[in-house]
DNA sequence: TCGAATTTGTGCGTATGTATA
DNA sequence: CTATACATACGCACAAATTCG
Protein backbone atom coordinates (compact mmCIF):
# COMPACT_ATOMS: atom_id res chain seq x y z
CA UNK A 1 0.00 0.00 0.00
CA UNK A 2 1.76 3.55 -1.37
CA UNK A 3 1.64 6.11 1.22
CA UNK A 4 -1.13 8.11 -0.58
CA UNK A 5 -3.54 5.62 -0.01
CA UNK A 6 -2.36 5.14 3.52
CA UNK A 7 -3.70 8.21 4.50
CA UNK A 8 -7.00 7.94 2.57
CA UNK A 9 -10.57 7.13 4.10
CA UNK A 10 -11.30 3.53 3.84
CA UNK A 11 -14.28 4.19 1.95
CA UNK A 12 -11.84 5.84 -0.75
CA UNK A 13 -9.07 2.90 -0.58
CA UNK A 14 -12.11 0.65 -1.02
CA UNK A 15 -13.10 2.64 -3.85
CA UNK A 16 -9.79 2.76 -5.24
CA UNK A 17 -9.75 -1.25 -5.08
CA UNK A 18 -13.04 -1.61 -6.67
CA UNK A 19 -12.11 0.46 -9.79
CA UNK A 20 -8.76 -1.75 -10.02
CA UNK A 21 -10.70 -4.41 -10.32
CA UNK A 22 -12.44 -3.30 -13.20
CA UNK A 23 -9.53 -2.15 -14.70
CA UNK A 24 -7.97 -5.83 -14.54
CA UNK A 25 -10.68 -7.51 -15.79
CA UNK A 26 -11.86 -9.47 -12.45
CA UNK A 27 -14.96 -7.23 -12.68
CA UNK A 28 -16.30 -7.11 -16.29
CA UNK A 29 -19.17 -4.37 -17.42
CA UNK A 30 -22.49 -5.89 -17.20
CA UNK A 31 -21.51 -8.49 -14.41
CA UNK A 32 -22.14 -8.46 -10.72
CA UNK A 33 -20.00 -7.82 -8.34
CA UNK A 34 -20.15 -9.55 -5.14
CA UNK A 35 -22.94 -8.73 -2.44
CA UNK A 36 -21.84 -6.02 0.20
CA UNK A 37 -21.60 -8.83 3.11
CA UNK A 38 -19.23 -10.89 1.26
CA UNK A 39 -17.60 -7.52 0.44
CA UNK A 40 -17.42 -6.70 3.95
CA UNK A 41 -15.69 -10.13 5.11
CA UNK A 42 -13.22 -9.37 2.08
CA UNK A 43 -12.15 -5.94 3.06
CA UNK A 44 -12.90 -6.44 6.63
CA UNK A 45 -14.69 -3.73 7.06
CA UNK A 46 -18.26 -2.12 7.83
CA UNK A 47 -21.23 -2.08 5.82
CA UNK A 48 -21.44 1.20 6.09
CA UNK A 49 -17.88 1.98 4.65
CA UNK A 50 -18.22 -0.12 1.51
CA UNK A 51 -22.09 0.95 0.93
CA UNK A 52 -20.06 4.18 0.70
CA UNK A 53 -17.40 3.14 -1.69
CA UNK A 54 -20.13 1.81 -4.04
CA UNK A 55 -22.75 4.69 -3.67
CA UNK A 56 -19.76 6.99 -4.94
CA UNK A 57 -19.48 4.00 -7.74
CA UNK A 58 -22.66 4.45 -8.72
CA UNK A 59 -22.87 8.67 -8.76
CA UNK A 60 -19.81 8.48 -11.00
CA UNK A 61 -21.58 6.52 -13.31
CA UNK A 62 -19.13 2.91 -12.71
CA UNK A 63 -21.58 0.80 -10.92
CA UNK A 64 -25.24 0.43 -10.85
CA UNK A 65 -27.58 -0.72 -8.36
CA UNK A 66 -30.95 -2.07 -8.18
CA UNK A 67 -32.99 -2.85 -5.23
CA UNK A 68 -33.28 -7.05 -4.71
CA UNK A 69 -30.23 -7.61 -7.45
CA UNK A 70 -26.86 -7.57 -7.52
CA UNK A 71 -24.94 -4.60 -7.78
CA UNK A 72 -23.45 -4.33 -11.10
CA UNK A 73 -20.70 -2.88 -13.44
CA UNK A 74 -22.18 -0.82 -15.88
CA UNK A 75 -21.83 -1.63 -19.82
CA UNK A 76 -21.53 1.86 -20.90
CA UNK A 77 -19.72 4.16 -18.52
CA UNK A 78 -22.16 7.36 -18.18
CA UNK A 79 -21.29 10.43 -19.90
CA UNK A 80 -18.74 13.21 -18.60
CA UNK A 81 -20.33 15.22 -16.13
CA UNK A 82 -17.35 17.53 -15.94
CA UNK A 83 -19.60 19.74 -17.48
CA UNK A 84 -17.75 22.22 -19.82
CA UNK A 85 -21.32 24.19 -19.86
CA UNK A 86 -21.01 24.96 -23.28
CA UNK A 87 -22.17 23.28 -26.30
CA UNK A 88 -21.58 23.80 -29.89
CA UNK A 89 -24.38 22.17 -31.62
CA UNK A 90 -24.26 21.17 -34.91
CA UNK A 91 -26.93 19.46 -37.07
CA UNK A 92 -26.04 17.13 -39.50
CA UNK A 93 -24.57 13.32 -39.86
CA UNK A 94 -21.11 13.65 -41.55
CA UNK A 95 -19.43 16.67 -40.50
CA UNK A 96 -16.56 17.95 -42.89
CA UNK A 97 -14.71 20.69 -43.68
CA UNK A 98 -13.14 22.48 -47.01
CA UNK A 99 -10.76 25.51 -46.98
CA UNK A 100 -11.14 28.36 -49.62
CA UNK A 101 -8.02 30.27 -48.57
CA UNK A 102 -5.31 29.93 -46.69
CA UNK A 103 -1.89 32.17 -46.13
CA UNK A 104 0.82 32.86 -44.27
CA UNK A 105 1.01 37.10 -44.29
CA UNK A 106 2.03 39.92 -42.18
CA UNK A 107 -1.05 41.62 -42.39
CA UNK A 108 -4.46 41.30 -40.80
CA UNK A 109 -3.77 44.06 -38.44
CA UNK A 110 -7.00 43.64 -36.29
CA UNK A 111 -6.33 39.94 -35.51
CA UNK A 112 -2.88 40.29 -34.90
CA UNK A 113 -4.05 42.50 -32.18
CA UNK A 114 -6.56 39.94 -30.61
CA UNK A 115 -3.53 37.70 -31.00
CA UNK A 116 -1.41 40.01 -28.83
CA UNK A 117 0.90 40.26 -31.70
CA UNK A 118 3.75 42.55 -32.90
CA UNK A 119 3.36 44.38 -36.41
CA UNK A 120 5.73 42.31 -37.90
CA UNK A 121 4.95 39.23 -36.69
CA UNK A 122 3.44 36.83 -39.34
CA UNK A 123 0.37 34.84 -38.33
CA UNK A 124 -1.33 31.64 -40.18
CA UNK A 125 -5.06 32.29 -42.02
CA UNK A 126 -7.64 30.12 -42.63
CA UNK A 127 -10.61 30.56 -44.84
CA UNK A 128 -13.02 27.73 -44.00
CA UNK A 129 -16.30 26.20 -44.87
CA UNK A 130 -17.60 23.98 -42.26
CA UNK A 131 -20.10 21.11 -44.26
CA UNK A 132 -22.36 18.61 -42.71
CA UNK A 133 -23.73 16.29 -44.90
CA UNK A 134 -21.88 17.87 -47.85
CA UNK A 135 -24.17 20.68 -47.31
CA UNK A 136 -22.18 24.19 -45.61
CA UNK A 137 -23.59 25.28 -42.31
CA UNK A 138 -20.64 27.68 -41.27
CA UNK A 139 -17.84 30.09 -42.54
CA UNK A 140 -14.64 30.82 -40.60
CA UNK A 141 -11.92 32.97 -40.73
CA UNK A 142 -9.05 31.34 -38.27
CA UNK A 143 -6.30 32.92 -37.32
CA UNK A 144 -3.34 31.19 -35.88
CA UNK A 145 0.29 32.85 -34.81
CA UNK A 146 2.77 31.52 -36.37
CA UNK A 147 4.39 29.14 -33.96
CA UNK A 148 0.94 27.58 -33.55
CA UNK A 149 -0.12 27.81 -37.23
CA UNK A 150 3.08 25.64 -37.78
CA UNK A 151 2.02 22.73 -35.88
CA UNK A 152 -1.76 22.24 -37.17
CA UNK A 153 -1.38 23.77 -40.66
CA UNK A 154 -2.05 20.55 -41.81
CA UNK A 155 -4.55 19.76 -39.57
CA UNK A 156 -6.55 22.82 -40.53
CA UNK A 157 -7.67 21.08 -44.21
CA UNK A 158 -9.12 18.08 -42.14
CA UNK A 159 -10.44 19.20 -38.90
CA UNK A 160 -13.00 21.95 -38.14
CA UNK A 161 -12.83 21.69 -34.98
CA UNK A 162 -8.77 22.11 -33.98
CA UNK A 163 -8.13 22.24 -30.47
CA UNK A 164 -7.78 18.02 -30.40
CA UNK A 165 -5.15 18.65 -33.09
CA UNK A 166 -3.86 21.39 -31.02
CA UNK A 167 -3.36 19.19 -28.23
CA UNK A 168 -2.03 16.68 -29.89
CA UNK A 169 0.79 18.70 -30.67
CA UNK A 170 0.92 19.96 -27.12
CA UNK A 171 -0.89 23.24 -27.47
CA UNK A 172 -2.60 23.32 -24.16
CA UNK A 173 -4.86 26.37 -23.77
CA UNK A 174 -6.57 27.65 -20.17
CA UNK A 175 -8.97 30.18 -21.33
CA UNK A 176 -11.57 31.08 -24.18
CA UNK A 177 -13.73 33.35 -24.69
CA UNK A 178 -16.42 33.99 -27.08
CA UNK A 179 -18.84 36.59 -27.89
CA UNK A 180 -21.75 35.58 -29.73
CA UNK A 181 -23.93 37.93 -31.77
CA UNK A 182 -25.70 37.88 -34.86
CA UNK A 183 -25.33 39.21 -38.30
CA UNK A 184 -27.42 39.68 -41.94
CA UNK A 185 -25.32 37.46 -44.99
CA UNK A 186 -23.45 39.02 -46.71
CA UNK A 187 -23.50 39.01 -50.98
CA UNK A 188 -20.07 37.06 -50.19
CA UNK A 189 -20.88 34.79 -47.28
CA UNK A 190 -24.70 34.04 -49.00
CA UNK A 191 -22.89 32.56 -51.99
CA UNK A 192 -20.48 30.47 -49.76
CA UNK A 193 -23.31 28.86 -47.89
CA UNK A 194 -26.01 29.05 -50.27
CA UNK A 195 -28.52 31.43 -48.78
CA UNK A 196 -30.19 34.51 -49.95
CA UNK A 197 -28.17 37.66 -48.89
CA UNK A 198 -29.67 39.37 -45.47
CA UNK A 199 -30.04 36.11 -44.00
CA UNK A 200 -29.35 35.72 -40.30
CA UNK A 201 -26.32 34.31 -38.97
CA UNK A 202 -24.84 33.43 -35.59
CA UNK A 203 -21.37 35.26 -35.16
CA UNK A 204 -19.00 33.66 -32.56
CA UNK A 205 -15.86 35.14 -32.53
CA UNK A 206 -13.18 33.20 -30.28
CA UNK A 207 -10.18 33.90 -28.36
CA UNK A 208 -8.09 31.19 -27.24
CA UNK A 209 -5.42 31.90 -24.45
CA UNK A 210 -2.89 29.28 -24.03
CA UNK A 211 -1.72 27.92 -20.61
CA UNK A 212 1.12 30.50 -20.25
CA UNK A 213 -1.77 33.36 -21.15
CA UNK A 214 -0.16 34.01 -24.73
CA UNK A 215 -3.09 33.75 -27.35
CA UNK A 216 -2.93 30.86 -29.34
CA UNK A 217 -6.13 31.59 -31.66
CA UNK A 218 -8.33 33.63 -33.10
CA UNK A 219 -11.23 33.49 -34.93
CA UNK A 220 -14.80 34.46 -36.24
CA UNK A 221 -17.47 32.05 -37.21
CA UNK A 222 -20.78 32.53 -38.93
CA UNK A 223 -23.29 29.93 -38.63
CA UNK A 224 -26.31 29.41 -40.45
CA UNK A 225 -28.95 28.95 -38.04
CA UNK A 226 -31.01 25.75 -38.77
CA UNK A 227 -28.03 23.83 -38.18
CA UNK A 228 -26.82 25.36 -35.33
CA UNK A 229 -27.38 26.31 -31.47
CA UNK A 230 -25.47 27.78 -29.43
CA UNK A 231 -26.31 25.86 -25.82
CA UNK A 232 -25.07 27.18 -22.24
CA UNK A 233 -26.17 25.35 -18.77
CA UNK A 234 -25.42 27.18 -15.55
CA UNK A 235 -25.69 25.43 -12.40
CA UNK A 236 -26.48 21.50 -12.43
CA UNK B 1 -48.80 15.10 5.80
CA UNK B 2 -50.15 14.35 2.23
CA UNK B 3 -50.42 10.28 1.35
CA UNK B 4 -47.24 10.61 -0.83
CA UNK B 5 -45.17 11.77 1.68
CA UNK B 6 -46.19 9.23 4.00
CA UNK B 7 -45.25 6.24 2.11
CA UNK B 8 -41.48 8.42 1.11
CA UNK B 9 -38.77 7.25 2.82
CA UNK B 10 -37.83 9.00 6.02
CA UNK B 11 -34.74 11.28 4.18
CA UNK B 12 -36.91 12.28 1.15
CA UNK B 13 -39.49 13.39 3.67
CA UNK B 14 -36.57 16.16 5.44
CA UNK B 15 -35.60 16.57 1.91
CA UNK B 16 -38.55 17.96 0.85
CA UNK B 17 -39.14 19.75 4.16
CA UNK B 18 -35.66 21.72 3.91
CA UNK B 19 -36.58 22.43 0.18
CA UNK B 20 -39.59 23.90 1.30
CA UNK B 21 -37.59 25.98 4.11
CA UNK B 22 -35.40 27.24 1.29
CA UNK B 23 -38.82 28.34 -0.70
CA UNK B 24 -40.61 30.01 1.69
CA UNK B 25 -37.46 32.10 3.22
CA UNK B 26 -36.53 30.48 6.39
CA UNK B 27 -33.48 28.83 4.66
CA UNK B 28 -31.92 32.13 2.72
CA UNK B 29 -29.16 31.17 -0.11
CA UNK B 30 -25.65 31.72 1.42
CA UNK B 31 -26.59 30.98 5.05
CA UNK B 32 -26.11 28.67 7.77
CA UNK B 33 -28.74 26.14 7.83
CA UNK B 34 -29.04 24.77 11.70
CA UNK B 35 -26.41 21.99 12.10
CA UNK B 36 -26.91 18.07 12.19
CA UNK B 37 -27.46 17.47 15.77
CA UNK B 38 -30.40 20.32 15.67
CA UNK B 39 -31.89 18.98 12.88
CA UNK B 40 -31.93 15.37 14.38
CA UNK B 41 -33.86 17.15 17.31
CA UNK B 42 -36.36 19.49 15.48
CA UNK B 43 -37.23 16.05 13.14
CA UNK B 44 -36.38 13.44 15.61
CA UNK B 45 -34.53 11.18 13.36
CA UNK B 46 -31.26 9.59 13.66
CA UNK B 47 -27.86 11.44 12.19
CA UNK B 48 -28.15 8.80 9.38
CA UNK B 49 -31.43 9.96 8.17
CA UNK B 50 -30.41 13.99 8.13
CA UNK B 51 -26.81 13.32 6.40
CA UNK B 52 -28.71 11.48 3.82
CA UNK B 53 -30.73 13.93 2.83
CA UNK B 54 -27.95 16.76 3.32
CA UNK B 55 -26.38 14.21 0.76
CA UNK B 56 -28.34 14.37 -1.88
CA UNK B 57 -29.40 18.25 -1.20
CA UNK B 58 -25.31 19.05 -1.66
CA UNK B 59 -25.44 16.51 -4.75
CA UNK B 60 -28.09 19.12 -6.37
CA UNK B 61 -26.44 21.36 -5.53
CA UNK B 62 -28.79 23.02 -3.76
CA UNK B 63 -26.67 22.59 0.14
CA UNK B 64 -22.46 23.03 0.14
CA UNK B 65 -20.79 21.60 3.23
CA UNK B 66 -17.58 21.89 4.44
CA UNK B 67 -15.34 19.93 7.40
CA UNK B 68 -15.55 22.34 10.71
CA UNK B 69 -18.30 25.27 9.15
CA UNK B 70 -21.73 24.49 9.03
CA UNK B 71 -23.55 23.61 6.09
CA UNK B 72 -24.99 26.34 3.63
CA UNK B 73 -27.34 27.13 1.49
CA UNK B 74 -25.87 27.49 -1.84
CA UNK B 75 -25.53 31.11 -3.65
CA UNK B 76 -27.55 31.03 -7.15
CA UNK B 77 -24.71 29.79 -9.47
CA UNK B 78 -24.39 33.13 -11.17
CA UNK B 79 -22.87 35.07 -8.36
CA UNK B 80 -20.44 32.30 -7.55
CA UNK B 81 -17.29 31.59 -9.52
CA UNK B 82 -17.35 28.50 -11.62
CA UNK B 83 -17.84 28.08 -15.63
CA UNK B 84 -18.77 29.22 -17.74
CA UNK B 85 -18.67 32.78 -17.12
CA UNK B 86 -21.37 34.37 -18.74
CA UNK B 87 -22.07 37.39 -19.70
CA UNK B 88 -25.27 39.49 -21.13
CA UNK B 89 -23.78 42.64 -22.30
CA UNK B 90 -26.15 45.25 -22.32
CA UNK B 91 -25.62 48.67 -24.38
CA UNK B 92 -26.76 52.00 -22.56
CA UNK B 93 -26.78 53.87 -19.41
CA UNK B 94 -30.24 54.45 -18.50
CA UNK B 95 -32.02 50.70 -18.82
CA UNK B 96 -35.95 50.10 -18.39
CA UNK B 97 -38.51 48.36 -19.49
CA UNK B 98 -42.21 48.78 -21.28
CA UNK B 99 -44.91 45.95 -20.72
CA UNK B 100 -46.57 45.58 -24.05
CA UNK B 101 -48.98 43.15 -22.98
CA UNK B 102 -49.79 40.93 -20.29
CA UNK B 103 -52.09 37.91 -19.37
CA UNK B 104 -52.54 35.06 -17.30
CA UNK B 105 -54.18 32.53 -19.50
CA UNK B 106 -54.56 28.67 -20.19
CA UNK B 107 -53.35 28.05 -23.76
CA UNK B 108 -49.72 28.71 -24.99
CA UNK B 109 -49.60 24.99 -25.19
CA UNK B 110 -45.70 25.47 -26.19
CA UNK B 111 -44.79 27.46 -23.43
CA UNK B 112 -46.70 24.74 -20.70
CA UNK B 113 -44.22 22.63 -22.21
CA UNK B 114 -41.43 24.07 -21.61
CA UNK B 115 -42.43 24.76 -17.79
CA UNK B 116 -43.80 21.00 -17.51
CA UNK B 117 -47.42 22.31 -16.78
CA UNK B 118 -50.03 20.73 -17.33
CA UNK B 119 -52.47 21.70 -20.00
CA UNK B 120 -55.10 22.88 -17.83
CA UNK B 121 -52.36 24.94 -15.88
CA UNK B 122 -52.53 28.65 -15.87
CA UNK B 123 -49.27 30.82 -16.85
CA UNK B 124 -48.38 34.40 -16.77
CA UNK B 125 -47.40 35.98 -19.84
CA UNK B 126 -45.96 39.20 -20.51
CA UNK B 127 -44.49 40.48 -23.79
CA UNK B 128 -42.05 43.06 -22.66
CA UNK B 129 -39.59 45.96 -24.31
CA UNK B 130 -36.45 46.27 -23.03
CA UNK B 131 -35.48 49.82 -23.36
CA UNK B 132 -31.73 51.33 -23.32
CA UNK B 133 -31.70 55.42 -22.95
CA UNK B 134 -35.25 55.38 -24.64
CA UNK B 135 -34.29 53.15 -27.50
CA UNK B 136 -35.37 49.74 -27.83
CA UNK B 137 -33.22 47.30 -27.60
CA UNK B 138 -35.01 44.03 -27.12
CA UNK B 139 -38.19 42.42 -27.34
CA UNK B 140 -39.19 39.94 -24.69
CA UNK B 141 -41.85 37.18 -24.30
CA UNK B 142 -41.91 36.07 -20.51
CA UNK B 143 -43.92 32.58 -19.23
CA UNK B 144 -44.21 31.79 -15.56
CA UNK B 145 -45.88 29.35 -13.93
CA UNK B 146 -48.97 30.75 -11.58
CA UNK B 147 -47.25 30.12 -7.95
CA UNK B 148 -44.34 32.19 -9.53
CA UNK B 149 -46.35 34.79 -11.84
CA UNK B 150 -48.57 35.99 -8.99
CA UNK B 151 -45.31 36.75 -6.62
CA UNK B 152 -43.40 38.83 -9.13
CA UNK B 153 -46.07 40.00 -11.87
CA UNK B 154 -45.61 43.54 -10.13
CA UNK B 155 -42.09 43.59 -10.47
CA UNK B 156 -42.15 42.33 -13.90
CA UNK B 157 -43.14 45.81 -14.82
CA UNK B 158 -40.72 47.46 -13.51
CA UNK B 159 -37.94 45.72 -13.94
CA UNK B 160 -36.00 43.69 -16.94
CA UNK B 161 -33.95 41.10 -15.22
CA UNK B 162 -36.48 39.34 -13.03
CA UNK B 163 -34.23 37.67 -10.98
CA UNK B 164 -33.80 39.61 -7.94
CA UNK B 165 -37.59 40.07 -8.02
CA UNK B 166 -37.68 36.29 -7.75
CA UNK B 167 -34.84 36.28 -5.18
CA UNK B 168 -36.60 38.97 -2.74
CA UNK B 169 -39.45 36.43 -2.43
CA UNK B 170 -37.77 33.29 -2.30
CA UNK B 171 -37.62 31.86 -5.50
CA UNK B 172 -34.12 30.21 -6.09
CA UNK B 173 -33.16 28.62 -8.81
CA UNK B 174 -30.09 26.31 -9.50
CA UNK B 175 -30.18 25.78 -13.14
CA UNK B 176 -30.21 27.73 -16.58
CA UNK B 177 -30.23 26.90 -19.63
CA UNK B 178 -30.10 28.92 -22.58
CA UNK B 179 -29.87 28.49 -26.39
CA UNK B 180 -28.63 31.81 -28.51
CA UNK B 181 -29.52 31.75 -32.37
CA UNK B 182 -30.19 34.11 -34.64
CA UNK B 183 -33.00 35.41 -36.67
CA UNK B 184 -34.29 37.68 -39.07
CA UNK B 185 -36.96 40.50 -37.21
CA UNK B 186 -40.51 40.25 -38.73
CA UNK B 187 -42.28 43.06 -39.12
CA UNK B 188 -43.76 42.94 -35.98
CA UNK B 189 -41.16 43.03 -34.33
CA UNK B 190 -39.25 45.64 -36.56
CA UNK B 191 -42.19 47.70 -35.51
CA UNK B 192 -41.46 47.37 -31.98
CA UNK B 193 -37.58 47.41 -32.02
CA UNK B 194 -37.42 50.56 -34.61
CA UNK B 195 -35.68 48.39 -37.28
CA UNK B 196 -36.08 47.44 -40.58
CA UNK B 197 -37.65 44.33 -41.14
CA UNK B 198 -35.42 41.83 -41.96
CA UNK B 199 -32.57 42.92 -40.02
CA UNK B 200 -30.66 40.28 -37.66
CA UNK B 201 -31.42 39.53 -34.61
CA UNK B 202 -29.69 37.53 -30.90
CA UNK B 203 -32.45 34.78 -29.93
CA UNK B 204 -32.36 33.94 -26.65
CA UNK B 205 -34.54 31.18 -25.37
CA UNK B 206 -34.29 30.01 -21.69
CA UNK B 207 -35.47 27.96 -19.33
CA UNK B 208 -34.93 28.20 -15.23
CA UNK B 209 -34.99 25.56 -12.90
CA UNK B 210 -35.90 26.12 -9.07
CA UNK B 211 -33.94 24.39 -6.43
CA UNK B 212 -36.37 21.77 -6.43
CA UNK B 213 -36.22 20.50 -10.52
CA UNK B 214 -39.30 22.17 -11.26
CA UNK B 215 -39.32 25.11 -13.95
CA UNK B 216 -39.44 28.58 -12.42
CA UNK B 217 -39.59 30.72 -16.01
CA UNK B 218 -39.22 30.37 -19.10
CA UNK B 219 -38.33 33.16 -21.73
CA UNK B 220 -37.31 33.98 -25.64
CA UNK B 221 -36.05 36.86 -26.04
CA UNK B 222 -34.54 39.00 -29.15
CA UNK B 223 -31.75 41.93 -29.18
CA UNK B 224 -30.78 44.56 -31.48
CA UNK B 225 -26.93 43.11 -32.40
CA UNK B 226 -25.63 46.67 -31.95
CA UNK B 227 -27.02 46.59 -28.35
CA UNK B 228 -26.31 43.37 -27.11
CA UNK B 229 -23.62 40.28 -26.60
CA UNK B 230 -23.31 37.37 -25.23
CA UNK B 231 -19.76 36.34 -23.67
CA UNK B 232 -18.60 33.15 -22.23
CA UNK B 233 -15.68 32.87 -20.68
CA UNK B 234 -14.10 29.61 -20.00
CA UNK B 235 -11.52 28.25 -17.93
CA UNK B 236 -9.33 30.87 -15.14
C1' DT C 1 -0.30 30.87 20.43
C1' DC C 2 -3.26 27.95 22.47
C1' DG C 3 -7.17 25.40 23.72
C1' DA C 4 -12.10 24.63 23.99
C1' DA C 5 -16.38 24.35 21.64
C1' DT C 6 -18.76 23.43 17.51
C1' DT C 7 -19.49 21.24 13.13
C1' DT C 8 -19.02 17.97 9.59
C1' DG C 9 -16.51 13.55 8.13
C1' DT C 10 -15.49 8.72 8.84
C1' DG C 11 -16.48 4.25 10.62
C1' DC C 12 -18.58 0.47 13.39
C1' DG C 13 -22.62 -2.53 14.70
C1' DT C 14 -27.32 -3.72 14.42
C1' DA C 15 -32.16 -4.22 13.01
C1' DT C 16 -35.75 -4.09 9.81
C1' DG C 17 -38.03 -3.10 5.20
C1' DT C 18 -38.66 -4.34 0.39
C1' DA C 19 -37.72 -5.93 -4.26
C1' DT C 20 -36.09 -9.87 -6.93
C1' DA C 21 -35.25 -14.43 -8.38
C1' DC D 1 -42.68 -19.41 0.04
C1' DT D 2 -37.87 -18.75 0.79
C1' DA D 3 -33.42 -16.99 0.29
C1' DT D 4 -30.77 -13.25 -1.15
C1' DA D 5 -29.78 -8.73 -2.28
C1' DC D 6 -29.91 -3.83 -1.63
C1' DA D 7 -32.45 0.18 1.02
C1' DT D 8 -33.65 2.49 5.08
C1' DA D 9 -32.92 3.70 9.82
C1' DC D 10 -31.21 3.77 14.55
C1' DG D 11 -27.27 4.74 17.90
C1' DC D 12 -22.55 5.30 19.08
C1' DA D 13 -17.61 6.78 18.92
C1' DC D 14 -13.84 9.22 17.35
C1' DA D 15 -11.29 12.20 13.72
C1' DA D 16 -10.48 16.46 11.47
C1' DA D 17 -11.43 21.23 10.27
C1' DT D 18 -12.98 25.65 11.75
C1' DT D 19 -14.04 29.37 14.87
C1' DC D 20 -13.39 32.25 18.63
C1' DG D 21 -12.11 33.89 23.10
Amino acid sequence: MSDEQRKLPLYLQIKNKMVNNIKEGAWKPGEAIPSENRLIEQYNVSRTTIRQSIRELVQDGVLETRRGTPTRVRQTPKEEEGNPGVVHHELGEELSVQVLRSDQCADRYYAKGELMLDDIDEVFFFERVRMADARPIAYQQLFLPKPVGEKVKDDAAKMFDIFPALGMHDVHYKNIKETVSASNATQYEADILGLIPGEALVDIERTTLGIDGIPIEYSRTKYITSAFNYRIEIGR
